[in-house]
DNA sequence: CATTTTTCATTTGTCAGACATTTAAAAGTC
DNA sequence: GACTTTTAAATGTCTGACAAATGAAAAATG
């Protein structure tokens, strides 16, 4: 006899929800149409208004649909934008990094092999804004008072700007989540004079291909970096390490 | 005077679930720790239990929690795993295509570019069994009766393998939404029998080249499947035109 | 008639209390 | 000790109600 071994017994509240996503998802609703009221989706699905909500209420955290008061209000399907798309990515990449599923030398390796997937299209189709944008950035990065997380925070931009360049939309709100997600992991490490004057080198060497076009200089620079990169975060698990072993020494 | 733009009265649900999110996500509450009752969440933000669970049910639509019946049940603080995240990433990314907020060629382009930022590492650490599952995947789609949902799904799992060939599981995850959700749009493709033998061709030559860990003939052929691909989709749409025009000519 | 104001019905948001169901631990039984 | 029963705690669901928002219709006003 075959077992049913996904449904024992599903939440009420879940099945209507996933319902009305297959819905969605199957075109059947389509965006900006208003879905029934919670009392006429009561009386559809055979269930209490509260159950109804919970239901509405996942959807709504997965941005499928809003809900607005009022008498012409209601639940209507969401346009899914790539700004709020970018929310859910950056969240989820860095619950995913921070609860210990990855190292970093496996999400710095991603990201960077990501956004060299960039640069290519970058070098060609940047504008000179967001060249400009680069520019200023480095300006910043190079300036002796910045603190660590301005560092980092500088340098999320510079690599969005890069990443902007390449002019796709798909790719931005990809890279969105693995340079963003990566961002805490950065902010542990203490960036000494020595490690930035390296980074706004190389951050140069990326602008100067950018600018001049030159696909195969930025990947190399973008290339250095990611070592480079690897690199620091291993010297600071290094210290780390020595320092665990200092104070709690017998772990041979 | 300055306008609070952003917040003219939230939805106490929504401000309860940002609180709990924002806990998990700073490590106040960290993996599998019990969150207080929904009894004792309704004292502790002042609420009702049906908001409290509304909020609560927002967070678990993002697998943030999870509940559980019973005695020593309650809501716990999922560790996300790569398998969830798949399948939201996979409806975030189809929703984001299918609502015409991107064009084929967009979503083309950029799948194909971060496909070849896998194929590099693919060449380098490719299991024998990863090889294995392409050739076979290879050998389906080379076969003759076969449909073109199934030549679809074939051709979803010979990506699949060679992304995971490059054993980064941050990767595989960015890939699994990019590859899968373009398939909807791939399936649209009437795929004629000359169309496939190329498209089998290339297959064979990105097969060839990480057999051989050789990264650069790897990146040629994904990078003409890439090419192939924009083109054939070309060639669907200018078949949907000329159709339109026949239906509803005098369009110049 | 045109315009403004008021009323009103509709819909979501929230609350209170109750019962059903599930689950594991505690108590009881052999 | 091993097994069964009871019990308490927690989520899941239901009912009914009221509050708040909001647009539209109705009424008042010029």
């Amino acid at each position: 006899m075959a077992m049913k071994d996904k449904k024992p017994k599903r939440d009420l509240s879940v099945q209507i929800a996933e319902a009305i996503k297959d819905a969605i998802i199957s075109g059947q609703l389509i965006v900006d149409e208003r879905l029934p009221s919670e009392a006429e989706l009561s009386l559809k699905f055979g269930v209490s208004r509260p159950t109804v909500r919970e239901a509405l209420k996942r959807l709504a955290a997965q941005n499928l649909i809003r809900t607005q008061r009022g008498a012409t209000g209601g639940a209507f399907v969401n346009r899914i934008r790539f700004e709020e798309a970018y929310g859910q990515q950056i969240t989820t990449s860095t619950l995913l990094l921070s609860m210990n599923e990855v190292d970093f030398e496996t999400a710095c390796e991603a990201r960077f092999m990501l956004e060299r997937a960039c640069v290519t299209l970058s070098a060609q189709r940047r504008t000179d804004d967001q060249l400009a944008t680069m520019r200023a950035e480095i300006h910043r990065q190079a300036q002796p008072g910045l603190s660590d997380e301005a560092f980092c925070a500088s340098d999320v931009a510079f690599h969005r700007a890069l990443v902007d360049g390449a002019d796709n939309p798909v790719l931005s709100y990809q890279l969105a989540g693995a340079v963003e997600a990566i961002e805490p992991l950065m902010n542990m490490v203490t960036f000494t004079a020595r490690n930035r004057a390296r980074i706004v080198e190389l951050h140069t060497q990326i602008a100067n291909a950018i600018e001049n076009h030159d696909s195969s200089a930025a990947d190399q620079a973008l290339a250095d970096l990611a070592a480079y990169s690897v690199e620091l975060a291993h010297d600071v698990r290094e210290a780390r390490q020595s320092r665990k072993k200092t104070t709690a020494p017998a772990a041979s």
